[in-house]
DNA sequence: TTCATATTTGGCACAATAACCAAATGTTTA
DNA sequence: TAAACATTTGGTTATTGTGCCAAATATGAA
């Protein structure tokens, strides 16, 4: 199979939502988020970075559609949106097990 | 949850995984190699770009343990390593499906 | 050995990311 | 309204990622 125009967009689309979730700070956010919603303010806190920085990283996630968005009086609060994201690292967490293995034999 | 060091880490290294996946080109693969394995040159020519380009390509995957490599005479070939990528991509497409239903709701 | 083919690596140019600070925006409280 | 707080946006810099070409390496064939 040739990767066309039309192949190359369906995976530029499926890329984005991967690169979304594809950095540690963020990946944190959505395990963090997964247990319950938090403003942002909560979330630099926790992430140790500058406001700034995890706004934007939240934007990323927004913008990729991977967390819901509340506001609530001068607080933001984010939840995560896509359970499945859940399902995402479970697999991530099976790679690195057999990457752990793979050093286990090679010794 | 603070993120400390050891969190932090964690996060690295799983956000590494998502990073390999996190592209077109690979993305591409992935899904190509899930079917069969195939050589480089055979690669090379189903997505259209520089040999030297689908290698680093293919060394990225190879680096974050997603393919296996084998080496047949002149050819070296690459297959899918951890099918569970694949629910990886499921999980992709549903968020892709809520994300259209959301662009209808909005109408 | 020499040639042809297959793959990888090095180097360069350009684009994209991520961090911070500072400034702008929005919202509640005094 | 003014001040305080929460969040976002703009700008800058440093780092990383991606693509190509050219060169290096490896393997099989003549």
């Amino acid at each position: 199979m040739k990767m066309n125009n039309r192949e190359r967009a369906r995976c530029e689309t499926r890329a984005a939502i991967l690169k979304a979730l594809a950095h540690p700070t963020r990946l944190f956010m959505i395990e963090v988020l997964a247990k319950k919603s938090y403003c942002v303010f909560e979330l630099t806190e926790m992430v140790g970075l500058d406001v700034s920085t995890v706004s934007k990283h939240l934007s990323i996630l927004r913008n990729a559609g991977l967390v819901n968005v509340e506001k609530k009086g001068k607080h933001v609060f984010y939840s995560l949106r896509m359970r499945c994201a859940l399902n995402f690292l479970d697999c991530v967490e099976a790679v690195l097990r057999e990457q752990a293995q793979d050093r286990m034999d090679a010794i």
